[in-house]
DNA sequence: ATTGTTATGTTATTTAACCTAACATAACAT
DNA sequence: ATGTTATGTTAGGTTAAATAACATAACAAT
């Protein structure tokens, strides 16, 4: 479970790979990034680095574009959506905080787990976009 | 399963990615390529793109490397597990070929495959080289 | 002992793929 | 008519790739 989250965050691919992934163009993608309704990571030497939740978040961005809805009504169901989580949880990145890693050591965690992390999947997947497509 | 294949050969990291998940030099993963352990994708401008399977193929070289194979032990121990895969059935590449999708569908097939492939997943999965891992 | 091979590091040079910033504009809202 | 939003395009700068060449430690073979 925790596993999955892990991978799905982890700060992958290169614009040009998400670009294809998506068919955004560089611009639209940036200008989302700029309107904070995702937030890559960067690399030392400042190149967007895109993790899978950032891809799904493309593609239902790109898909309520098309349905018509503007950047600020995106940004409200964004809102909604992260209100709706279990809001008392602790999420990852506070786990994250609160375990004391090192750098090293979090890295070969995540690394890990993106290798092969398809092991022990649960059926369910949060965070997939594909229930709000026809 | 098929699914799981497409998505695994897909090509989708830098160079830079890959050394930070296998722990490899620049160097040591260009010299594998070189000496055809490895055969990652370019994109047009020449930039090697990895997938999913080269990965695994590199940490599966370190490992054997560590335990003292030289790279020409590892060719062949890698030529044996090809030969080993049921040889008769058409493979991947082969389909392919054969499939009359234009590039645009298949990008498209492939796409939907990374993002939303995880949700009819088996439970086994080949090509994974943990079982060789104590 | 010498010579050759293997696997890797390092360094130099080139360039693809990224970055930001600025200006342009069509579609829409006021 | 004017302003705003979402996107394209272009210009100029930088990073992270690429190849190629030389260096070398470890080991193998003569």
């Amino acid at each position: 479970m925790s596993g999955n989250n892990i991978r799905r965050s982890m700060p992958l691919f290169s614009i040009g790979i998400v670009m294809q992934l998506t068919e955004l163009s560089a611009r639209q993608i940036r200008y989302y990034e700029e309107h904070q309704l995702i937030t890559p990571e960067r690399t030392e030497g400042n190149r967007r680095l895109f993790s899978l939740n950032d891809i799904d978040r493309l593609l239902e961005i790109k898909e309520l574009i098309e349905q018509g809805v503007n950047l600020a009504g995106i940004k409200k169901i964004f809102a909604v959506k992260e209100d709706s989580q279990q809001p008392t949880s602790e999420n990852f990145e506070t786990k994250l905080k609160k375990s004391d890693l090192t750098d090293e050591e979090l890295r070969k965690l995540l690394r890990n787990e993106l290798i092969h992390g398809g092991k022990h999947r649960t059926t369910l997947r949060q965070g997939d976009m594909s229930r709000f497509f026809h």
